[in-house]
Formats: C-alpha cells, sequence, structure tokens
DNA sequence: GTGAAAGCGCTAACAC
DNA sequence: GTGTTAGCGCTTTCAC
C-alpha cells in the first residue's frame, strides 16, 4: 500500500485544510481559534476548506503545543450520592459553558483509590482539580497537591491551609437545626454522623454542641456514629433507640446517614414522627414524597458550585494569587418530621 | 532569563529521565508500559531516576504519538437521575480497573446540547462512547456516529441498527409487572410514562399492551404522558386520578414518573395503597424507605454497564465486528405498594 | 496580515 | 536487549 498525498484516506488534518485553502496552518489555526485578525478572504476560504473536508480540529495536539487541555478533574466520594451528583451535574454545567470538560473520579470513599486516581488525573495534565476528599488525611497526600496543579477543595478537608477551600457553613447551620428541635421541646437530641473526623462532620457536630449548651443541655450530648452506608447507619440508629431512655429527637448528619435513621425508626416500629422526630441534612426529591415529609438543612449545592468553579477558573487566569476560604449559609426547611416533643419524655 | 539546560526548573521529561538514567528513551518508554523487555539493571536505574525527578508520564504526549487517549466519552441525559449516576458509577469504576479514564457529558436531556458535547467530544479524540440518548431521533444525528469512533447505545436510542446497543428488557419488565396487578384484581391500570416516543418507553407500553391483551383488558388501556420532571408527572397523574372512574393501579414507567405520581397521590389524599396501587420502575434506596415500600422493577444496572463495557473494549481492541443487540431481563419486587383491588372497583 | 518552521513529549519503527 | 530518530497535529514565535 502507497502512501499517497493526494488522497484523503484519513482524518483530516490541518495540514489538509491550509493546503486546500491554501493559506498556511497558522491562518487556519487562527481562524479557528481567533488568536489573531485573518483577513475576510481567506477566513471565508478557510472555513469553505473545513466543511468540505469535515476537519475536526486535534485536540489531543492542540494541548501539547499549547500545554492547557481545559480538562478539569472532578473528584467526588460517591457520584451516586444525590449530593455529589448534585454538584457534578452543576460543574459540567459551568464547564460546557466555558470550553472544559470534566474527567469524572469516584473514588468510592477509598483513600487509596483517591491518591491513584488523582495521579492518573495529573497525568492527564488537567488544568484544574476539583475535589471532594474521601477524608481529612488528605493533606498527608500533598504530594498530589504539590504538583502545582490549581486546585479547590469542596465539602469536606476545608479545615486545609494554603488551599482554596469551600464548603457549607456547618457549624451555624448545624446550631439553627438544634435549636429548631430543642424550640419543640426536645431535650434528648442524639446527632448521627458518618464519619466524626471529617472536618464537615466536625462542624456539624460543633454547631450541634454550642446549640445544646446554649440550652443548657450540654450533660444531653449524644453522637452516634453511623459510617458512609445506609445499612451501617440504620443498624447504629437502630442500637440508639432500642432502650427505654431513647433520645426524642435524631439530627442526622448527612443524607445516607438520614436514610438509615428512618430504616431503623420502621424497624422499631415507632410512631414517626410523634416517637421521634428527624431533622436531616441535604434536600432532596424523596425527603418530600414519603411521609412524614422530612425536615432538613439544604446546603445551597449550585452555589457551592458556582463559587468553586469561579475559584478554580479566576486562579487559571492567574487573576487572584492569595487563598480562598469561603463559607456558604444552609437553609432549613421545616416540614413534617420534625414535631413538638411528647410530654414527660424521657 | 536564560535557557540552561543543566537547571531542571520545569517539569521534568522522559528525556531528563534518560539523560539521568545513561539510557535511551525508549528504554524508559519501555520500562514504563513494558511493551518490550529491559534488562534489569537498567529499568532500576530508570526507576531510580523517575523517583528522583518526580518524573510522571505525560499522557497528552503519549496519545498524540500512540493515537489512543485511554479516555471513553460517557453522555447521559441527568447525572441526577439515580439510574443514570448508578450507570455512570459503574462506567467509572470498570474504566479505573482497565486503564481508562471517563469524560462526563450530561445532556440536561436536550438535543442540542448533546449534539454539541458529542462534537466536542470527538475533537478530544476519545477512543470510545458509551451514549444514553436524549431521544430516538438520535439516528438522524447520526453525523456524529459516523466519524467511525466505537460507540454503544444504552437504554434508549435502542431501535437503532448497524450500531451495538444494550437495555432492559422492558417489553419482557413491563409484561410482567401488569400481569402482577392484574393478578391482584386490578382492571383499570393506568401506565405513566415519561416521553412515549422513547423506545424503552415504547418497550413498556408494548410490555403492559400485550399483558392487558392476555386479560382482556385491551379496552381498558390508558396511557398518561408524565414528562421528564417530578413536577409535569404530578400534574399528569393528579389530573388522571382526580376523577370517580380512577384507575386503581398506576404502573409507573420511571423513577422520576414515580415520584411525581406519588406526589400525586398524596395530593388527593387518597389511601395509598388501598385506593391506588403504585408500581415502579428502577430501584432506590428511597423507595424502602418511604410508606408504604414501593413495589417495582429493578433493571439490572451493574450487568448493562458491565456488558456495554465489555461491548466497547472488545471492539476497541478489534475482537469483533459484528453489531450486538443486547437486552437484559429484569426483576419484579414485590413490597407493599401493590395491593389487591378493592371489590366491585371502578 | 500572513507564512515558515520549530518544537510540545512521547512511541514505534528501524537499526544494530 | 537497546539506541536512534522520525514524526503524531497542532500553536506560536519570529520574520517579513
Amino acid at each position: 500500500m502507497q502512501k499517497t498525498k493526494g488522497i484523503r484516506d484519513s482524518v483530516p488534518t490541518i495540514r489538509d485544510v491550509a493546503a486546500l485553502a491554501g493559506v498556511s496552518t497558522a491562518t487556519v489555526s487562527n481562524v479557528l481559534s481567533g488568536s489573531r485578525y485573518v483577513g475576510p478572504e481567506r477566513r471565508s476560504r478557510v472555513k469553505d476548506a473545513i466543511d468540505e473536508l469535515g476537519y475536526r480540529p486535534n485536540g489531543i495536539a492542540a494541548s501539547l503545543r499549547s500545554q492547557r487541555t481545559k480538562i478539569i478533574g472532578i473528584v467526588v466520594p460517591d457520584i451516586v450520592n444525590a449530593f455529589f451528583s448534585s454538584l457534578v451535574q452543576h460543574f459540567e454545567e459551568l464547564a460546557a459553558g466555558s470550553g472544559y470538560q470534566i474527567i469524572l473520579v469516584s473514588t468510592n470513599e477509598d483513600a487509596e483509590q483517591e491518591r491513584e486516581r488523582m495521579f492518573a488525573l495529573l497525568s492527564r495534565r488537567v488544568d484544574g482539580l476539583i475535589v471532594v476528599p474521601v477524608s481529612d488525611a488528605f493533606d498527608t497526600r500533598s504530594d498530589v497537591l504539590s504538583e502545582g496543579v490549581a486546585t479547590v477543595i469542596v465539602d469536606r478537608g476545608c479545615q486545609l491551609t494554603g488551599i482554596d477551600t469551600i464548603a457549607a457553613d456547618n457549624v451555624s447551620a448545624a446550631r439553627e437545626g438544634t435549636r429548631h428541635l430543642i424550640s419543640l421541646g426536645h431535650r434528648d437530641i442524639a446527632m448521627v454522623v458518618s464519619i466524626p473526623t471529617l472536618d464537615n462532620i466536625q462542624g456539624r457536630i460543633e454547631g450541634y454542641r454550642l446549640a445544646l449548651a446554649e440550652a443548657g443541655l450540654q450533660d444531653r450530648e449524644q453522637v452516634v456514629v453511623g459510617g458512609v452506608t445506609v445499612d451501617s447507619s440504620r443498624a447504629a440508629v437502630v442500637k440508639c433507640l432500642d432502650r427505654p431512655d431513647r433520645p426524642t429527637a435524631l439530627f442526622a448528619g448527612t443524607n445516607i446517614v438520614a436514610l438509615g435513621a428512618i430504616h431503623a425508626v420502621r424497624d422499631l416500629d415507632l410512631d414517626f414522627p410523634r416517637q421521634v422526630s428527624l431533622l436531616g441534612f441535604d434536600d432532596f426529591e424523596w425527603m418530600t414524597v414519603l411521609k412524614p415529609y422530612i425536615s432538613t438543612i439544604q446546603q445551597p449545592t449550585q452555589e457551592m458550585a458556582a463559587h468553586a468553579w469561579r475559584l478554580l477558573t479566576d486562579r487559571l487566569a492567574g487573576k487572584r494569587r492569595d487563598v480562598s476560604r469561603v463559607r456558604l449559609p444552609c437553609t432549613l426547611r421545616i416540614r413534617e418530621s420534625t414535631v413538638a416533643a411528647k410530654e414527660g419524655g424521657s
């Protein structure tokens, strides 16, 4: 088989376009990118040639040369978790709107996977990284971050310094939520959390404690650890509720934990919400479909994503040198699962 | 500023590694890829050099040269929909397990966006594409597919020929579900669907009709169009139920529609499931948390993803030339939302 | 305003 | 078993 120049048997390149249009490759490139002015006549000749050949620029080659991939790596612990998929959706939209694309990594709540996969992302030479770390030991893996790739940390791991972080104002949110429960007359309120060492969870616990202390209820503090799965949370809550002196209200620190808590309440056949009130975290469709409708604290996922994206693109554009640390307010959505405590409760 | 060869002030390349190890770049490349044997001594010298320099191969350059990016484009209509995010999770895992990465595109159920974004994916020179099309008019956009990129279609658009497709066996599944409802004594069963023109939905409608016909109930057929959002489905179902001759059972064709249907039942304050039974499609955590627990038809998302991945990688490896058309069986999960029809129903 | 040409960092022939 | 080298397709100086 002979390689004949005149025969187009493979994908057309910028050279083919240039030849057909009778211009230089530089001109074709400039028509495409608009980086410098090209006269109207040549421009239209180039466009015609592009159409005729069905030319599609090779982004790989462009990336190699320009040292920018226009790809952002998005790292989340679990894409099936509605909170994270909601974030990802927003990132994906923001990316599309500005000529970027996203490579998605779901780390499965596993630190080792996270590490490996982030290195893989770096090999792809992503322009930037948006990460919801698996754990706060993230900073011990600073080798990943020290590569000089622009990175924004979201939701978890926001105790890190020297790096842009963005999260909900967990302390205030949990404080407000706990106050709501207290105002309903609850005195025994258990906080159920996923992993108490995560900084966002710590914030929620802190807010809970603050509100308890304000009401002189610090002795009644009760933090239950549910873990990252619905089943583990369910088991933990069952254990917590299956006692005569059970709490009259549960404050679930994440949507997964809330799911587990509801299961647990069902398992014990308790009158829900009369015997146990429940306040959730995150706001999703199913919470308003299930009876009783679940009261919850809504995180501003869209704003979080928008802020994170802006932080990242500003840094990529060299518009910022200082480190940002953003905390966004949450909204308490009171529905039906939080009701007044029964008299003579505990 | 002078460019001094001896000073490592930038990211190390394969050449730096080769120089430090005293070998050729080819040898470094071979140590990394294992594509040909390298003697133990040189190998360890190379590895030391890599560690010392903190060298990380540039995947962009490798892709340009080898003409393979090891990236698969995943296109879904809506990443927040649990059915799709579940698929994506599996794809992401499969990719990681075989040295691939995925670029995610969420088309927002918009055909124009889908088209544009798929072209962008082609510009990135993804090795393959896994697509859940927005609509069946996908074939009119065959320009995207004619680029010769290996593509597998999942869930929707599976009426297409000449391309690998994989989906649930919607006809059988819906038939079995409808039979279940009929066996409970229901005679007025409404099927609520998202978009009746989608081929997967058509399959579900067909299964419903088949079961109705088997029972001599073809005259009672009632297909309600709910659209792609929870709110539109809710409104459609309210309209359907707010009549004296309302159906005694609803068969929701998707999880979104099921959510809308439950809302509607609540809105009308009907005794659920006594006055209206509900059979859903897709199986998610919230369905077993809400009372009554929702009976549903479970699609084998994991198997669908695994099959699709295999189809794609086999084709990439040149192991297949013929077109595959896979249909996977679903599982009926009977829980509490489907109960016997009240005597003298309609 | 436009072109020529030098690479970006790597892999895969092709040599030996 | 290992080295040499020619590009992959583009962007971007540097000339004019």
